[in-house]
DNA sequence: ACCATGACGTTTC
DNA sequence: CGAAACGCCATGG
């Protein structure tokens, strides 16, 4: 059963793709799969992706708003925040300052 | 097969 | 403008 979908996989390469700096969405990240009406499937597939021998920057991905919704199944809440900042996103209240400027469209930046 | 849950998103009130 | 409800889809019990 444990075969590695390819949704799970594209959603391992995509957040892996995602540039320094920068955040993108659950939706996002769905939409370009092919899969907008799944974007619980990517936070899904993101919770598998700690468990992948593979650094996911998962950290980078946060809901459609940029609020921090799952830092704490990141491992401690701090942890997501303290990353994120430490790229040089701001952060106030579990809420991603300037969030569109940091956004990172896939279907613009990758053709 | 059915019900419940979840790192979401959109629409409605 | 803010909160709540509904909808979607996959996994687990």
């Amino acid at each position: 059963m444990e075969e590695k979908d390819n949704f799970f996989e594209k959603v391992y390469k995509l957040a892996a793709l995602i540039p320094y700096g920068r955040v993108t969405s659950y939706g996002a990240i769905a939409k370009y799969l092919g899969a907008p009406r799944s974007a619980r499937m990517v936070g899904w597939a993101m919770n598998g992706s700690q468990l992948s021998k593979q650094n996911i920057p998962a950290h980078r991905v946060v809901n459609r708003k940029g609020t921090l919704t799952g830092k704490h199944h990141f491992g401690g809440s701090n942890m997501m925040c303290q990353l994120l900042e430490s790229e040089g996103i701001e952060i106030i209240d579990d809420q991603i300052i300037d969030f569109s400027k940091h956004f990172w469209d896939p279907e613009k930046e990758i053709k």
